[in-house]
DNA sequence: TGTTAGCAGTCATAATCTTAGAGTGCTAAA
DNA sequence: TTTAGCACTCTAAGATTATGACTGCTAACA
């Protein structure tokens, strides 16, 4: 269409609706906008304006004598072309460093901090994915024995996510089974992918002897990751969902039951893997008044997943870019100052 | 008081009323017992024990032309006297089982389980507390290496808990330092609690040496965890807060708001430490209007943490308690079946 | 041609009033 | 002690009205 293009004033007017909208959570008028944007011409004229928007799908009439309310159209356009990376404040930036100084912490607990911060500054509700283990490479297996049946399988992946658990074994496990299993486990999964793993099943299980019962249980603990989407979701602030005006109780419970069924989030979390930044407005049935930002986190350059705020369509896109943005900065500095990439010089 | 005697009638209509009120949640009439408890005796009868058991304080009118509700009192003596432990379904129990089938989950998984399936039999909020590392003693240390400088620890706890963090040393890691440092620490640290070891903190200081910089970090990481009540406290089923017709969205937001702050909540649901079960009804200011039914969890015959079930106060007890319990039970089958109890026999 | 003031028309929201009926408390009789 | 009967109370729901926030249109003006 050729009327898609606004003209300036056009854009100015739509730019103030979306930003008072986004304020108050109610119909916006054109006295408003006179008022506190356009001192300059009479409401009359925004009206006019206004009416025209409409026309073109910018905006949303809830009823004849009601201001007027953004479109989806709207917000879209809103994201593109009007939001700015506004800087956080001196507070905020401060809340955020200090979730990040402890020196403990696996990337598992960085990442849960990050949530939590993530919606903790926002005032939205958040959401992490971590990457699927499938499109990660084993770097390293380790055993080591914790009683004559039982060992700690620890899997550490390219991108520093440690994983471990218990396995229990009909053999009896001791020094020597665990170095020459620790041998064998590293020739076996080392630089591997999880789905390459599942495909050479077959080819491998000559070289196993001894060692087979051991190697079927580590492939069943990479696969039981595979099954379980939900320990890979970390959710926080969900309760802040209560605090839109704009969602009544139904509503809010809905969206609620969508984001406690973890697996649907993922998947709308991790849409668009190739794309850095995504604005998602009213996607999905129970989330059809919900926007999605979302981001690709990344750790030592190895993308470790996704990071998500759900929020309703008016949300302060601005703020939330831009602390989903300092949020993935401090996380990559982190790797960098902390435990370093030299898995490999061990062998 | 004397008058709290109640008659067996009394009893049986405060009971029938509490009944009707956790299914209906709105206020029972005299006229509705009678019909579904008490064909024998009039509506009028009952109407003047009703009035009886007011005065009394069991019961209470919202208004003068409305049926009664249940006070705390009542539910007091509801729980103490009336539940019955009825059995679980066959869908019930099976969906437990279901839940514990896999063979490779350490605790705290166990645990997540637990409380997943908690929430979603009994259809309420389910939170479950890891107990204090504190309290608890550890039963071994172990050092892994992981590269030239970094190392991660694992810590075993006499509870079959196990946590691993990674820590980053100065000194370069070889497998001679390791194995020093891990017959060092076994001896320092085994068979302590968290509280001794901080106690014992100056004396210890003297045989370290070249292990002090690795004490100091493996200290650090025990404080972490007695700091962050944040990671021991698993939540499960929060949004179904809202499928509660007795509260509004302001009480919903309170008691969700409450929730999401772990540490109350832990604090709450570690209370009584010494009782196998409680039910606290209305104990807290945002919780006011909430009940909270708690259960000791074991595994080995060591506690491991509470659960605690949350609802409004005509929760239904009975179903509750009975959840609590047949998880429970089968923790305890399953520390007995899986994993046992035999670190020790490695030194 | 674009802008503006003025004004009638629309419609949701809130406030007020009305009604229906559910449930009680009391009384008097059994 | 129990019960039927009835007057009384009070909420919840529906109907009615009033208010006022906005718009859309028109006509005049730059």
């Amino acid at each position: 269409m050729d009327k898609d293009k606004l003209s300036e004033r056009k854009e100015r007017i739509l730019k103030a609706v979306v930003d008072e909208y986004i304020k108050s959570a109610s119909p916006v008028s054109s006295g408003e906008i006179q008022q506190k944007h356009f001192n300059e011409i009479s409401s009359a004229t925004i009206r006019s304006e206004m009416s025209a928007l409409e026309d073109m799908g910018y905006l949303i009439q809830p009823h004849t004598s009601a201001g007027r309310i953004p479109s989806k159209k709207a917000y879209k356009l809103y994201v593109d072309k009007f939001m700015v990376k506004l800087p956080l404040r001196r507070k905020e930036i401060e809340l955020i460093n200090a979730s990040f100084k402890s020196r403990f912490d696996g990337i598992e607990e960085i990442v849960k901090r990050a949530a939590k911060v993530i919606s903790d500054v926002t005032n939205y509700t958040s959401v992490i994915v971590l990457s699927n283990i499938n499109r990660v490479k084993i770097k390293r297996i380790k055993l080591v024995d914790l009683d004559s049946r039982s060992a700690l399988v620890i899997i550490i992946t390219d991108s520093g996510i440690i994983r471990d658990k218990i396995i229990t074994l009909s053999a009896t496990i001791n020094p020597i089974y665990i170095e020459d299993a620790n041998n064998l486990l590293n020739k076996i999964f080392e630089g591997k992918t999880v789905a390459e793993i599942k495909q050479a099943d077959e080819i491998i299980n000559t070289e196993l002897k001894d060692f087979k019962e051991l190697y079927e249980n580590i492939v069943a603990i990479l696969l039981s990751y595979e099954e379980d989407k939900n320990s890979s979701v970390i959710i926080e602030g969900a309760s802040k969902m209560l605090d839109h005006p704009e969602y009544d109780l139904d509503t809010t419970r809905n969206i609620l039951s969508v984001i406690d069924k973890k697996e649907r989030i993922a998947e709308l979390i991790e849409e668009n893997q190739d794309i850095e930044f995504t604005v998602r407005i009213g996607k999905d049935e129970a989330l059809d008044k919900c926007a999605i930002v979302t981001a690709k986190y990344k750790i030592n350059g190895k993308e470790i997943g996704h990071a998500g705020v759900i929020g309703p369509e008016r949300m302060d896109y601005s703020k939330v870019v831009s602390v989903l943005n300092y949020v993935g900065k401090t996380l990559e500095e982190i790797s960098h100052g902390g435990k370093d990439d030299k898995y490999d010089k061990l062998k």
